[in-house]
DNA sequence: CAGTATACTGAATTGGAGTTCATTTTAGTG
DNA sequence: CACTAAAATGAACTCCAATTCAGTATACTG
């Protein structure tokens, strides 16, 4: 590959995230092009097409969530504090990038994305699985529920406003998912 | 007014509110005008554009959660009930139409929309100030959180999805606003 | 420092959806 | 039963955003 194409790649990326972050998938391509000081023929050089495009961005950021997820896994975080850990990064990417926000609780399942989003599936399953062996978690929740009652809030929400309160509503979220009885810490 | 306009806007509300309830704002006016077996040069006839269409839809629908509201203050149901009463059926009527829980949550604040949305944001701090002042709801919450946490939750939801799980996520939320300690019944 | 494959450019093309309006149809009236 | 004002029709128009591609520029190679 070209030293300028892999130059060029790159500042399309940076600048389809900064994009699609402020105005979600619905985005021009055109105000990709310009933001990243490139001609929109180039960014379907490197991109088959605008969903090729968002996607790629989306499974970045997933990778993210892959990574916390992992991580609280591998070291044994206390169970709910892990889950609850996971939820805020999920949140906290969602609030920041209201493409991710849309995207994500959508079925769609195929190509690098589907993979990506079966990968964080199968990991949200271990830690709601463990929250509620640890009887820490309602028992009538399940994975799948989580993007609904997480990426929601963010959707329904006017972009660019507080995290303060952003984290006000995963809190109250958390409450909600808190078995009954096990009250008290975060 | 003649018959067959009166007669025929009835047929494209009754239209409208089909299409949209399934695809959201983002039906087609087309779509629109062939399930009211009418066409589209109709549908300006009876409203000046789509907003407006929709924009009828909505100040209808608002007028529903409207009633309720007024039923359960006037009735002097007990707080955290009436409460919790008005959000599910809010939460049920964007369960049913995928339009309402797009527009609803956001702001503008013009015409007949505008003051139906004022009017329910004006109950729903009654209502939560008086499940606040009974100690059952959590005192950090104020009526324009309501939205955000429902509203969400119907549009990261795939369409179609079973009542009850929708049920479910509501009684989620709803524990979420709970006060601490003020646990037990529904 | 050619030569060429690779990459970039941006005007043109395409397609989809909202809206308009000249023409045609129809309900109500005397 | 004309007659006319109201209403309906639907093809055409407008706008906007995604995508294409012929022409041009540029990075690498020997």
């Amino acid at each position: 590959m070209r030293a300028d194409a892999r130059r060029n790649r790159l500042k399309v990326i940076g600048a389809a995230q900064v994009v699609f972050s402020e105005h979600g998938p619905d985005a021009r391509m055109e105000e990709v092009a310009e933001k990243a000081g490139v001609a929109v023929g180039t960014l379907y050089r490197h991109f088959p097409n605008k969903e090729a495009l968002l996607g790629a961005l989306i499974a970045d950021r997933l990778g993210h969530v892959i990574e916390v997820a992992r991580d609280v896994l591998d070291r044994d975080v206390e169970p709910w504090e892990a889950f609850s850990r996971v939820m805020r990064r999920l949140t906290g990417i969602a609030h920041e990038d209201r493409a991710f926000a849309h995207v994500v609780p959508l079925l769609g399942d195929e190509g690098e994305l589907g993979e990506a989003k079966r990968t964080v599936g199968g990991l949200l399953e271990e830690l709601v699985h463990k929250a509620q062996e640890a009887g820490k978690m309602r028992p009538d929740v399940g994975a799948e529920d989580l993007p609904p009652l997480f990426m929601g809030m963010v959707l329904a929400t006017p972009p660019g406003f507080s995290p303060a309160r952003q984290e006000r509503y995963v809190q109250i979220i958390l409450d909600g998912l808190r078995h009954r009885g096990a009250h008290e810490p975060g």
